[in-house]
DNA sequence: GTCCATATTGCAATCGATTGCATAATGTCA
DNA sequence: TGACATTATGCAATCGATTGCAATATGGAC
């Protein structure tokens, strides 16, 4: 930095007032200690050095950063933009700076951004990484730090979420495959180590035996395109009579894709396929894919919302936002070929 | 925040050495002034104690936040997720946290984003927003703010940008098309008050001119899907003989595929179609894109780095790194049809 | 043991904003 | 004018880390 910055006591030196009376005038909730003359005459001579309080010492001062941290697993997934856009917004407008760590997915490297981050005294966490059964998790709580989980939850009741309602969209879309006539269907889950890959994969199970059926299910190994064309391939290798797939995100659906055109399979002609999430531009893949909508804007917005009314003193009992996604219907999925 | 942390303070009185000592011993630069064994003594509290500095009071003291500002014009265009996902890793590796900031196109809102992060005192600013001529580089400069610009660079030459090559990106373009046997070639424009928008504007009449050829431009209010389509409504609807579009980028490009399909035309059937940028998922839309391929993960560790450098005391003179593009042929051209 | 050079450590101040409490100033009333 | 209540302002300390300089300790040579 090393700027020349103007300071309180330079205000002070220059209306002849004492320092304390400058904070005092320039805060908002304060200025009524202070006489209508003077803080005319010290807002004015703050305007005039083009005075811009230092949040370092403030904070220093009060024991906070105005910081927040966001962890996302994977910043070049799709899928994050609209939920960091939602964050962004909602942090802004409650004062909060979003620091931004594109974290992985491996603990310790997501351990050793927070404490970078807990170096910089941020206020609380967003984190979009969590696993099942976090280690990061059970380190901020050991330390205090007020979190929120956004997209994914932990198993164990810990720490406050917003989540989508994966089984009500893992409904949707078997219900939806169906109505269509399909009665041979896969499930290419998310890795089973996450919330979104085992409450899919089992609201896809209990879909399934909610009309006496049941599927075949295949874990691809991250939430990846080159994932799901890996599952998709083993999967198709493995049965045969497979007319309908349901993707635990569009990611893998897109991977799937991959792979039935390396097969020479047609969708949605041999195989109707569902994504989850309806990330942007899922309505001009080639075809446009029937999938399950979240709405992660609002989802990012909720989970700032909830921080920020956390860190103002807020009620701190655990809180579990869950959405009600919708089915997109696209041209990913038709009628069953058995059925035609 | 409020939590308790570890102090230098209880970290001397649990060693019995002055706080200045513990300072000392904790600072790899400053390790050597203090005895082996008593350094071992600290270092072994500091664990024991779970001491994280408080980067707040250092920083202070410092003069310095070790925070970057990354300004966005929106953050869920798909382009800037690799473009941020290269800051993010290489700002990282440098012990920066970036704050993110979703700041749009207006600039009173933008030089608000900025004054807040004025009072955080971040190190310097990275800036994706700019227009041709940009009042926020100019508050910048005025503060003595260090800046690189990312993706969009001033006509001044006033700081230090990261870019692609825009001429040869519309050259490549252009020829691509020629080669097709496409003679009546439009381009729909980005804004032209942004370098993006004029420089891919001027590329595409001066690759034209060179095969003595003369192109119609319909410039797009914006950089979205929505500003392409309606500037491919115009621009079908004026002229009759059009064979093929370049779009300034792929969200235009995807609003012109919109505009085609609304009047049934087909691309590349009846009207070939480039791309700019190759954004995420250009591969799976339909059709595939053809489109100018910008490293933007590079981009963004480049603009990252040289910030970095600037920080660090390297030379503060005014570059700008020209990346160089590259065509990526796909699905949306094709021979024109005059040709076949 | 003495002297000198070097290494080690502590002290005090700094960074800039905030605030509890004491002091000073102001206004009202008798 | 004096007493009292209220308002306004200044003082001194705090937050936690860093560092130039002075003081102290240590080691080696004679």
């Amino acid at each position: 930095m090393n700027r020349p910055t103007t300071t309180i006591k330079q205000i002070a030196d220059a209306t002849g007032v004492h320092p304390s009376t400058v904070s005092r005038a320039l805060d908002p909730k304060k200025r009524h200690l202070v006489a209508d003359d003077v803080a005319k005459r010290i807002v004015a001579q703050a305007a005039a050095l083009d005075y811009q309080p230092n949040r370092l010492a403030a904070n220093l001062r009060l024991g906070r950063s105005d910081l927040i941290g966001v962890l996302l697993p994977d910043i070049a997934n799709p899928v994050f933009a609209p939920i960091l856009g939602g964050i962004t917004e909602v942090l802004s407008a409650e004062g909060y700076a979003p620091i931004v760590a594109d974290a992985g997915n491996a603990s310790s490297q997501q351990i050793a951004f927070v404490e970078r981050l807990l170096s910089q005294r941020v206020d609380g966490l967003i984190l979009a990484t969590v696993s099942q059964d976090d280690e990061l998790v059970g380190f901020c709580i050991q330390r205090g730090l007020p979190v929120i989980l956004v997209n994914r939850s932990e198993a164990r009741d810990r720490v406050s979420s917003v989540v989508s309602d994966d089984d009500m969209g893992m409904r949707l879309a078997v219900d939806h495959l169906i109505g269509l006539g399909h009665r041979h269907i896969a499930h290419v889950a998310g890795p089973l180590s996450t919330s979104t890959g085992a409450l899919r994969r089992d609201g896809f199970e209990r879909a399934m035996s909610h009309h006496g059926l049941r599927g075949v299910v295949r874990e691809a190994i991250g939430y990846t395109r080159e994932a799901g064309e890996q599952a998709a391939i083993h999967l198709l290798a493995a049965t045969r009579d497979v007319t309908a797939i349901v993707a635990a995100n569009d990611l893998l659906a897109l991977g799937v894709l991959d792979a039935l055109k390396q097969r020479g399979l047609r969708c949605p002609e041999d195989i109707s396929l569902v994504g989850h999430n309806d990330m942007p531009l899922m309505d001009v893949v080639s075809p446009p894919l029937t999938t399950v909508r979240i709405a992660h804007r609002e989802m990012g917005r909720i989970a700032a919302r909830m921080l920020a009314e956390q860190l103002k003193g807020g009620s701190p009992e655990i809180r579990h936002v869950i959405l009600r996604p919708e089915l997109v219907v696209r041209g990913s999925t038709g009628n069953s070929m058995f059925w035609r």
